[in-house]
DNA sequence: CCATTATATAACAATATGGTTATGGATGAA
DNA sequence: TTCATCCATAACCATATTGTTATATAATGG
């Protein structure tokens, strides 16, 4: 029984990307425009195919694309990628919010008849 | 130099424990109220220690606490958890936004004198 | 005390991840 | 063609992750 969508390996791909600062760092970056994977490795102390498995990571993940131009393979952010982010995070705070709503129901039916109780 | 905040282990664990469906899961599981392990791991076809080991990652996220009732651990989603993610993501957000209109802006200015140029 | 139930921990194996160096392919310039 | 530059891939290694089974610990009840 499958109790939700949570089973998503593209929300697996996306999640697992963004857990690791260089990854988040070259997004910051790419957030001023597109870069070469020469000037996006440039601020690391890694190497240069270090930070090339790291853009093929982000790629797979559907938050950055690339095309050429000329000798550069130009990196973009991708324009929705993570838009796919928020719908989860608003499932599960509209969840928890209207499961605390229960909660203050059932607390405050409780309250007349006695308190006291932790 | 650091370009950003992005170096930060605290979103490392969130994103990384997020990355997980099992541990979405179970995120989902408890916003319909507190729950032992044995109750959270019972939908999934893994041993109790595997489920286990998935709340510890949730904790150490700061995604989930604990106390006990009894002879039960009950695990509760902690409240704001989620609420850090959301500020990296409107940072992304805004300077993806930004960069947009300078585009934008930059496209006007090329636009009157000549184009064809790639 | 002993048994039961709930959960954690240990020990282990398989696979994934993230780094390295060395090298190969593609593009543009001379 | 030849060279330099940009980047990808291969091979390799160390460590992390995720699952397993077996066992230990904690609380509760007879």
């Amino acid at each position: 029984m499958v109790m939700d969508e949570s089973v998503n390996p593209r929300l697996d791909r996306l999640f697992s990307a963004l857990a690791d600062s260089t990854r988040r760092s070259i997004l910051m970056k790419l957030t001023n425009g597109d870069e070469g994977v020469m000037e996006l490795a440039a601020p690391f102390d890694m190497s240069q195919p270090a930070i090339s498995r790291h853009i093929k990571v982000l790629e797979a993940a559907g938050l950055v694309t690339r095309h050429r131009q000329g000798t550069h393979r130009m990196c973009r952010l991708a324009p929705d990628a993570l838009g796919e982010i928020e719908p989860w995070l608003d499932i599960i705070a509209d969840r928890y919010r209207s499961n605390y709503n229960r909660l203050d129901a059932v607390l405050e039916t409780m309250k007349p008849s006695q308190q006291g109780d932790d």
